[in-house]
DNA sequence: TTGTAGGCGTTATCAC
DNA sequence: GTGATAACGCCTACAA
C-alpha cells in the first residue's frame, strides 16, 4: 500500500518553467486573463504526463466551496427501494463532479447531532434530508445556514424545498388501470396508518371512480391496522367474502398485494381471470416473484434523489433559479395481474 | 438559506487575547507542549461560546489525512439488502468520526474512472470496494496507492484484504437445521450460476449430511439455470414429484423458496407439516411475507460493511496490526417453515 | 501574457 | 507557557 505523492501545481510549474499562478490560470481556463496558447498547451501536456489532479481540499479551502453534498437519513438504505434514492442522488452528483457523503442517524438524536457536526466540519455545501417513507418531518435547526432539500418527505415548518411522490396521482393511475380494463366493482385494501400515502391514494382512487361515473362505495375500502402481507390477506379476504364480490382490488402496497394473492388462492380465485390486482411500490423482488407477476405503481425514488441533487447544485451555482419540484408523478408498471373484465 | 460564517481558530485567538497557535495547542490537548490551565479553560470557554468547530478541510490539508473513506460499488444499493452493507460501513465510520463517501459506477468503465478520479481529488484516505453479490472481481489499478479493502467480494489477483460470507458454513447451518428437525431426505434446490455461493453452499450441505451419516444423493440436488422464484418453483416441483418425495428442501435463496412454496401449495403439501423449507438471504420482505414465515440464513451484510471500515481505519491509524477477516459466518434466522419430522 | 504575493484555516517547529 | 512563522495546495488581485 505505497502512498506515492501526487504532483502539485508547483511541480507542473517547475517542469514547464512557468509560475504556479500561470499553471492555475491555464488549467482553469480563467476568462479575463488570457494565456498564450503555446503556454497553455505545454502546461496541459505536462499536467497530463504527471497525472496531475487538483487537490480538492485545497481548492475547497480556498474557494469556500467543497462540491460536496450530504444525504442525511434516519434509516439509510433500510427500506429496500430507498437505495434507489441514494443512487439517483449519487449519480446526479457525480455527473456534475460533485461528491455525496452519506450519514444515517438511526433515529437517535445524539447520532444526528454528530452527523450534523460532521456536515459542518467538512464544509459540506448542501444537504439532502431524505426519508425512507414519505412522511412529514422536523428539520433539525442545527442545519440552518446550509441549503437543505427534502427528498421523499415534507417539512412540518419552515419553507424547505422538497420533492415527494404525488400520492393522489398514484392512487389515480392504479385505479384507472383497473377501470380501463372494464372493472367497476373495485376494492381498495389500504392501511389506517397516519401517513400522507393513505389519504392521497384514497383520494386518487375516488377521483378516478368519479371521473368514470362509478359510485364510490365506502364498504369497498378496507383499512387494516398496518400494511403487511397479513393485513393485505385479511382485507382482501373480507372484500372477497362479500356477496357481491369485487372483480378487482387495488392494494396499498405490494406486500399487501402478496397477501391478497394468498387470499384469492385460498378462495379458488384465479388472477387475473377472476380477480385483477394492482399493487404499489414496485418492489421488484415481490412483484416479479409473484405468479402472475404483479402490476403495480413505482415510486419515483431514483428521480427524487436526482432532482434533489440537481436542485441543490443549481441553487448553489446560480442562486434561486429553479422551481421547487414538490409532488412528482409515479409510473404504472404493467405486468400480468390485471385482466379485462369478462 | 443564509450562510453565516463559522468562527475560525483566529477568532478565538483574538477574543482570548492569545495567538492562534496557542488555541490550537489548547484545543487539541497536544501533549509535550503544556498550556496553562487558565489559558486552556479560557480558550475552551470562548470556543464553546462562539460555537467553534474545526474546519476539516484545513485540517486535512495540513495533516494530509482527510478522515474520509469511499465505498465504491458497481451497483450501489441496487440489491435490497446491500443497503445494510453501506449502513454498517457508515455507522462504523461515524463512530470514529470518519466520513463515508459513496460512489457507484453502474458497471461503466468510464464512470468508474471518474469516480476514482474523485477519490484522488478529495484525498480520500481509504477505499471499500464492495459488490452486491459475493463475487470475484478485478480491482482497478488506478486505485493503487490507497488502502483498498474488499467487502462481499474476493479479488482475482493482488493481495487485497477482504471480507465475504462463509458460503460453506451457510450451507451447513441451513442443512443442519433440517437434520436437527429429524429430516434425512433433504433436497437442495440450487442454481447453476458460476458464483462462489453455488459451490460453497453445496459443500456445506454435503458436509452436514456426512456428519450425520446421511448418504448424499445427487438426484436430490437440482441446479436451475437462474435463481428466480420461477427457478425455485421448477426445482421444487421436480423434487416433490419424485416417488420418494423429500420431506425438506434447502433453497439457494429466498426467491427460490418463494417458488418452492408455490409448488408445494399446488401439490397440496402443507408447510411445515408436510414439507420443511429453509431459504437463504433473509430478504425480510419475502421471508416475513410468506405464510408460514420463512426460516432462512442471513448474510452478514452489516457486519461486512462495519468490519471493512474498522479494518481500514485500524490500518490507517496503527499500521498493519489487524487480521484479514476473510470468510465470516452467516446467521440462521428461525421462523416457521421448519417442522419436526412426524 | 505572465509572475508576485497574500490568504483560506490548520498544525508543527522553533524561538522567546 | 506562549507566540511568531512557515508550511499544506490552491486561487486571485495586482503588478510587471
Amino acid at each position: 500500500m505505497n502512498v506515492r505523492q501526487r504532483p502539485s501545481i508547483r511541480d507542473i510549474a517547475d517542469a514547464a518553467g512557468v509560475s504556479p499562478a500561470t499553471v492555475s490560470l491555464a488549467l482553469n481556463n480563467v476568462r479575463g486573463a488570457r494565456i498564450a496558447d503555446a503556454t497553455r498547451l505545454k502546461v496541459e501536456k505536462i499536467a497530463a504526463e504527471l497525472g496531475y489532479a487538483p487537490n480538492g481540499l485545497a481548492q475547497a479551502l480556498r474557494t469556500n466551496r467543497s462540491h460536496t453534498l450530504a444525504i442525511i437519513s434516519e434509516e439509510i438504505a433500510t427500506a429496500p427501494y430507498a437505495g434507489r434514492l441514494i443512487r439517483g442522488a449519487q449519480e446526479a452528483a457525480s455527473k456534475h463532479g460533485w461528491i455525496m457523503l452519506i450519514m444515517s442517524t438511526g433515529g437517535a438524536k445524539e447520532v444526528e447531532e454528530r452527523e450534523i457536526e460532521a456536515v459542518w466540519r467538512h464544509q459540506v455545501d448542501g444537504v439532502i434530508y431524505a426519508d425512507t417513507a414519505h412522511r412529514i418531518i422536523d428539520i433539525p435547526e442545527a442545519l440552518e445556514g446550509k441549503p437543505v432539500f427534502l427528498a421523499n418527505a415534507e417539512a412540518t415548518h419552515g419553507d424547505f424545498w422538497s420533492v415527494y411522490p404525488d400520492e393522489i396521482q398514484g392512487g389515480y393511475v392504479a385505479t384507472r388501470e383497473l377501470i380501463d380494463a372494464g372493472h367497476e366493482e373495485i376494492g381498495f385494501v389500504s392501511t389506517a396508518m397516519d401517513i400522507p400515502a393513505r389519504a392521497g391514494r384514497l383520494q386518487g382512487y375516488r377521483t378516478a371512480l368519479e371521473e368514470f361515473g362509478i359510485r364510490f362505495d365506502p364498504r369497498l375500502v378496507i383499512e387494516e391496522a398496518s400494511s403487511f402481507a397479513e393485513d393485505g390477506y385479511r382485507g382482501a379476504h373480507s372484500l372477497l367474502s362479500r356477496k357481491k364480490r369485487p372483480t378487482a382490488i387495488f392494494c396499498f402496497n405490494d406486500r399487501m398485494a402478496m397477501g391478497a394473492y394468498r387470499a384469492a388462492g385460498e378462495m379458488g380465485l384465479l388472477i387475473p381471470k377472476d380477480l385483477s390486482v394492482v399493487g404499489f411500490d414496485n418492489q421488484e423482488i415481490i412483484a416479479e416473484a409473484l405468479s402472475p407477476q404483479l402490476t403495480t405503481v413505482a415510486l419515483p425514488y431514483y428521480e427524487m434523489g436526482a432532482m434533489a441533487v440537481e436542485a441543490v447544485i443549481a441553487e448553489l451555482q446560480n442562486g434561486n433559479t429553479s422551481k421547487n419540484p414538490g409532488a412528482i408523478p409515479n409510473a404504472l408498471i404493467k405486468r400480468e395481474s390485471v385482466g379485462l373484465l369478462q
